[in-house]
RNA sequence: GCCUGGGUGGCGAAAUUGGUAGACGCGCCGGAUUCAAAAUCCGGUUCCUUCACGGGAGUGUCGGUUCGAGUCCGACCCCAGGUACCA
């Protein structure tokens, strides 16, 4: 009754046997050492796509090993659910974002637990709840009073038809992507969070993250981009002022010939006021995206104005350019231009005939043409006055000392990471708790006027946010001056805020007061935590940023959030990343309903190793299937014939030795594998292997029933991770009572592994010509001698004069003949 | 543009510390079983050459280091992710 394997049956049985047991529900009093495994937590866009199958696979598969090991682990799920989707197909259907959302949540949630996976449901909520959104208010307001909070102008993408600010996802080809108008640089008032502040130690900690990968570190890194320079002021002539600009290379000061301010810039608006063809280059300017990426790889363009700035050390004019590749939110918005040592000068320099100087000369052969190409290596300086002849280094510390003699520069320490603009002209998002006055300003919102709720009974009208219309919404007392007339903010905070504290909140989800309570110094910080490589930065960044905030506020006892960093490849469908993709082929549900889970988490572990990208094909399906029904098949054939007795290790036949050398060197690979490497199709292969071994194995006597019996229970443990439904349903039929949830990880046998002989590769210059099987203990003369004598390897060597030999051992031989 | 990855059979991949390239699986070919089919089982499957034994080539391209390179070094090409308002 038994012989046939039916994924939906044993899965449905195998799921209510777990949340009967609550055997995922995590305490702090349970025995083990803590182990916090978390895969980032998903937008509720719809419903699953087989990039969130192999995230959360992944997660559970990590989460399952570690229960076997001892841990007590606990695995939390949780929805981010604030964002743009929402609002976008409120406009289209005229849902309300808050109905979506929940219905998105009820139907996914209902997948997750549908594939099986072992999640502490209890500590679920999303972020749009304002039990949780209310302590992400809170810590803002605390920042406010630590002044790590300011308000500043900054540039957004606007879209002057539909009369909205757009992501930079909402840009194509320059156009808003509804209204098809060109969109403008406008600048508006924002709200930043100093992230700045903590550049140096966001930096520096990144050295002893050990559970990291390089790579990711390597990004962040280059995303902080420290570098230490000198702060240059040049007088403005003409006006009381100085522009100050930032170089990592003063000693090209001498060679400067002008210098460019952005188009943003006080002095670009001032120089408008004067010159109507700055006041249209400015203008063609605000013709233009907020995107980096756009930015980097435009048309460089300028126009000299007729500011001049004084050179701060000989006095000589340079002209003031507004130029369009000059970032204002970069620095001081100014850069000093030295075409001879700068490619990008150089080429702006070339097109405007503004001239060219060298004042740096190689110290070795490398080619230096000045009519060709900048030369932008270190070297000796030249055409420098009194410091002419110096190298890098002298020259940086001589010219650093001349500006500051003169009070018109200091070393500094620069970095790219820009303080983090938080306010978003949305809806669905979290409120701002700051109230606009027109006698005290902006007045932050009391705390115990917290949480500030955002309405979600609203119509959307356009495509702008309701909260910008709704008498309700907008119309409150000042608290501090008590007039009836102020404003409530209807910005919404960026929703990478709600996805920066989440994990903490796991840890305790009902904690009251404040965000979190003692339980997290428990928990945190994660042990493993899962996600896209499209986080490497921003997430991660604001993440590890928040969580020192926390610990500042002192709620968090440790530095950084995450121990251990799985960044997983993208799951590709039609060559883009799935969430960015339209159809509905990455739907896992028709997978799930005639496959069942454990044969979609195990083709989906199987299809490649965590790190690396992938375009989903249901290719593999067959396969996993096939493996299960196999697997299922060879233990309840085994079962029905009997378990065996008494295994005696001592006197087994080879091919009984084999298998259990087989049995134990799976159980030792998929060890490695699932705690070190992280590498989990190997583990699936491994199995395969093991199985197909235990099939080609023909019993005997009772021990050798007893090898197969324990060559079975291995593979079923080995693989429960992966695919826990069918391992359930196994346990018993090979003879074991109770859960594998709670099951130990089976003891290694070392002894099982020793082999008395070893098949060696023989090369003859490095070519393979045979292989010979030694005794593992042979001596290097032996094991020479045999492969000299090896049919084709002595041909090969026929005549010829032997110059080296190479013996690695229990792996090759190589014969070198001249 | 810049930063970070990746590129291996018809396909997904393996090769963990520089040591047999292609494990395992998909697909395909042949066979067994079957009235037939599905399912299952057995065998084969990088390319070229050879009746065969064998030989030659081969891990994006070009070059280098080494007894030996998918792995290390240099240059380049292509693809993906990120690029601060997609999440």
């Amino acid at each position: 009754m038994n012989a046939f394997y039916d994924p939906h049956r044993i899965e449905s049985e195998a799921q209510s046997a777990w949340a009967q047991a609550k055997c995922f529900e995590a305490t702090e009093s349970a025995p083990g050492e803590k182990y916090y495994c978390l895969a980032m937590f998903p937008y509720p866009s719809g419903r699953l796509h087989m990039g969130h199958v192999r995230c959360y696979t992944l997660g559970d598969v990590i989460n399952r090993y570690h229960r076997l090991k001892g841990y007590n682990v606990m695995q939390p799920m949780g929805w981010d659910a604030f964002g743009l989707p929402a609002e976008n197909a409120a406009i289209k259907n005229g849902i309300p974002p808050a109905q979506w959302t929940k219905d998105n949540i009820a139907y996914m949630r209902g997948q997750m637990q549908r594939l099986g996976f072992g999640i502490d449901w209890s500590r679920e909520f999303a972020t749009c709840d304002p039990e949780y959104y209310h302590w992400e208010q809170w810590l803002f307001l605390k920042l406010y009073e630590k002044g790590l909070v300011y308000r500043k102008n900054a540039v957004v993408n606007w879209d002057p038809v539909d009369q909205t600010v757009l992501a930079n996802e909402q840009v194509v080809d320059g156009r808003g992507w509804r209204s098809g108008a060109v969109v403008e640089r406008r600048e508006m008032a924002q709200w930043f969070l100093k992230i700045t502040h903590y550049a140096e130690e966001l930096l520096t900690e990144l050295d002893k993250m050990e559970g990291w990968p390089e790579s990711v570190k390597s990004m962040q890194r280059n995303w902080i981009g420290q570098s230490q320079g000198v702060e240059i002021d040049f007088p403005v002539q003409g006006r009381d002022d100085v522009l100050t600009v930032f170089t990592t290379r003063p000693d090209t000061l001498m060679g400067a010939t002008y210098v460019a301010v952005a188009a943003e810039h006080p002095l670009a608006k001032a120089a408008a006021a004067d010159s109507a063809e700055v006041a249209a280059f400015i203008e063609r300017c605000k013709q233009n995206t907020t995107a980096e990426a756009d930015l980097a790889t435009m048309e460089k363009a300028g126009i000299a104005t007729t500011f001049n700035v004084s050179h701060p050390l000989t006095g000589k004019p340079l002209p003031v350019w507004v130029a369009n590749f000059v970032l204002m939110e970069y620095g001081s918005g100014a850069v000093m231009s030295v075409p001879g040592h700068d490619q990008r000068d150089w080429e702006f320099a070339r097109k405007y005939d503004i001239p060219i100087g060298q004042v740096i000369e190689p110290v070795d052969d490398t080619p230096c043409d000045l009519s060709v190409a900048a030369f932008t290596e270190h070297g000796r300086l030249l055409n420098s006055g009194e410091f002419d002849g110096l190298d890098f280094d002298a020259a940086f510390a001589a010219i650093a000392d001349a500006l500051s003699a003169k009070n018109l520069g200091r070393r500094v320490t620069n970095y790219r990471l820009r303080d983090w603009g938080v306010s978003r002209q949305r809806y669905w998002g979290c409120p701002i708790p700051v109230i606009h006055c027109e006698t005290c300003g902006v007045v932050p919102v009391p705390t115990r006027d917290l949480p500030v709720v955002l309405p979600t009974d609203v119509q959307f009208e356009g495509v702008r946010s309701p909260l910008t219309t709704m008498d309700s919404f907008l119309n409150c007392t000042c608290p501090k001056c008590g007039r009836t007339d102020a404003r409530r903010e209807t910005d919404t905070f960026d929703t990478f805020m709600e996805s920066s504290w989440y994990y903490a909140r796991f840890a305790c989800p009902d904690a009251n007061a404040p965000m979190v309570d003692d339980r997290v110094n428990y928990w945190a910080p994660v042990d493993h935590y899962v996600g896209g490589i499209e986080h490497a930065i921003l997430h991660l960044l604001y993440a590890r940023f928040f969580y020192k905030l926390m610990r500042d506020e002192g709620l968090v006892g440790s530095d950084e959030p995450f121990t251990r960093l799985l960044m997983l490849g993208m799951v590709l469908q039609d060559g883009k990343k799935m969430s960015k993709s339209a159809g509905d082929a990455g739907d896992p549900q028709k997978l799930l309903d005639k496959y069942g889970a454990d044969t979609v988490r195990t083709a989906m572990m199987f299809a490649a190793p965590p790190d690396q990208s992938f375009e989903w094909s249901e290719a593999g399906l067959e396969g996993a299937l096939r493996f299960l029904r196999k697997l299922w098949s060879l233990a309840h054939d085994h079962a029905e014939d009997g378990l065996g007795g008494e295994l005696d290790a001592a006197s087994l036949s080879d091919a009984a030795r084999d298998l259990r050398r087989r049995t134990y060197a799976t159980l030792a690979k998929a060890d490695d594998d699932y705690g070190r490497r992280i590498q989990f199709n190997t583990v699936v292969s491994a199995v395969m292997e093991l199985c197909n071994a235990v099939g080609k194995f023909t019993p005997a006597t009772e021990s050798d029933r007893a090898v197969v019996t324990e060559a079975l229970r291995t593979a079923v443990v080995v693989i429960s991770p992966i695919a826990p439904h069918i391992a359930e349903a196994l346990w018993p039929v090979l003879g074991k009572q109770g859960s594998l949830v709670g099951f130990p990880w089976p003891q290694m046998d070392d002894s099982a592994l020793t082999q008395t002989s070893v098949e060696l590769v023989v090369q003859v210059n490095g070519k393979v010509r045979g292989k010979v099987q030694v005794a593992a203990d042979a001596d290097q003369d032996r094991i020479l001698t045999l492969a000299k004598a090896e049919d084709n390897v002595a041909r090969h060597l026929d005549g010829k004069t032997v110059r080296k030999e190479i013996v690695v051992p229990n792996k090759l031989v190589n014969i070198v003949v001249g």
